[in-house]
DNA sequence: TAGTAATCATTACTACTTTTTACATTTTCA
DNA sequence: TGAAAATGTAAAAAGTAGTAATGATTACTA
């Protein structure tokens, strides 16, 4: 359970019906049931029903859901369509492949500035984004606002990093460093992506014994 | 719960038990008690004994843990000294990233080839592995049998892809793109790393209605 | 060497979360 | 107009996870 009083297990799901609902519209569709829909999700009727009941009445008895009404609700839900501004930390191997790979817009965000350490990296365009030298994060932040954090880089900087962004003004943070954040920051929301635990856990899953 | 009988939640948790048992080894500690780690990590004690207690008895009353042998025998349940061949699928910015990036020897994983379908990326090495035609996966797999797979190919790809491989014996995926992989394949494994779904997430927890 | 403190292993319990079931109600459509 | 289809929602059921408590063992210290 989060601050909205929306279980995440719900929460997480809504980026799933978000791309299924666009790929419905796609396929050219104007109209789903919830039973239609669990068997394409692989879910319940009465989960999928559930779940959106807990943001509105987004359905008609005896018609279904219209697909394209349903998707923007759930983009709307999502945030999807005031984006906000985030800034990338990091921009090595991984952050320069993010930078290149996302898509930002469609997602909720506006990705305004880049930020290395390493000479070398500084004055880069990324994207039509230069990189910055992380000297100047702060006067940055100060200008700029930005409201999330992608942070592309070791554990043993991500500390200081971390809590300089948070006072700041940082409130989330896309996490692929091992650091834990905001332990003690109930306002900041924290989105952790750890490849190696994956992995790991994927070994675990694998071999035999 | 899954097949060892073991719940999730206490195997994802294993990779962290095994990060943090690895700091403390650097800082020279030999021995550390469930209340001490459990400070450290943010977890309580109890869960802490509780979590290990699924696998055996690796502490000693009075004393604690051993910190070396706990996390060797760690690493053991979750397979990182028989580490198993991989294969990597798709050298876009993101798999080339994630091949440069990760040490997948650490993690149970040995990284065998790699493959794409693009023409020009064809023959890049990348950490001295040759980059193969995505026509040869068949070949490569009967004659070097990869037991995992790393998906970084977009969805459309990925459908054919992956039955591919479960066909040739790959029994474990990490999959970044967003095809739902093995409903009907109980004995495959997989984690699923979908970033835009988190961004999603993200943007949810940080937008303010 | 004996007593106290520390600490683990394990059981039992409590609380929570998630999913499913069921059904009344509404709408569609032939 | 009436049967079929579909939703919204409350209540029950199932499942999961986390915490506390306790007994046994070991370490440490005077």
């Amino acid at each position: 359970m989060n601050a909205t009083g929306i279980s995440n297990s719900v929460i997480k799901r809504l980026p799933r019906y978000y791309r299924f609902l666009g790929e419905l519209k796609k396929e050219g569709l104007t109209r789903i049931s919830s039973k239609e829909l669990s068997n394409r999700m692989h879910l319940t009727a009465s989960q999928i029903r559930q779940d959106l009941n807990c943001f509105g009445e987004f359905g008609q008895q005896g018609y279904g859901y219209n697909i394209e009404l349903l998707q923007a609700e759930i983009g709307r839900i999502l945030g999807l369509y005031r984006p906000q501004n985030a800034i990338l930390i990091g921009v090595g191997n991984l952050g320069r492949a993010i930078a290149h790979y996302m898509n930002f817009e469609s997602k909720g965000f506006h990705l305004i500035g880049m930020f290395d350490n390493k000479e070398s990296l500084v004055g880069q365009m990324v994207r039509n984004i230069p990189v910055r030298n992380i000297n100047s994060l702060d006067e940055f932040c100060r200008e700029n606002l930005p409201r999330a954090a992608i942070l592309c880089i070791p554990k043993d900087a991500a500390k200081e990093i971390c809590d300089q962004l948070i006072r700041l003004g940082v409130k989330g943070f896309l996490n692929f460093s091992h650091y834990d954040i905001s332990l003690d920051h109930p306002d900041v929301s924290v989105e952790n992506i750890h490849f190696g635990d994956s992995l790991m856990t994927l070994s675990y899953n694998l071999h035999e014994e």
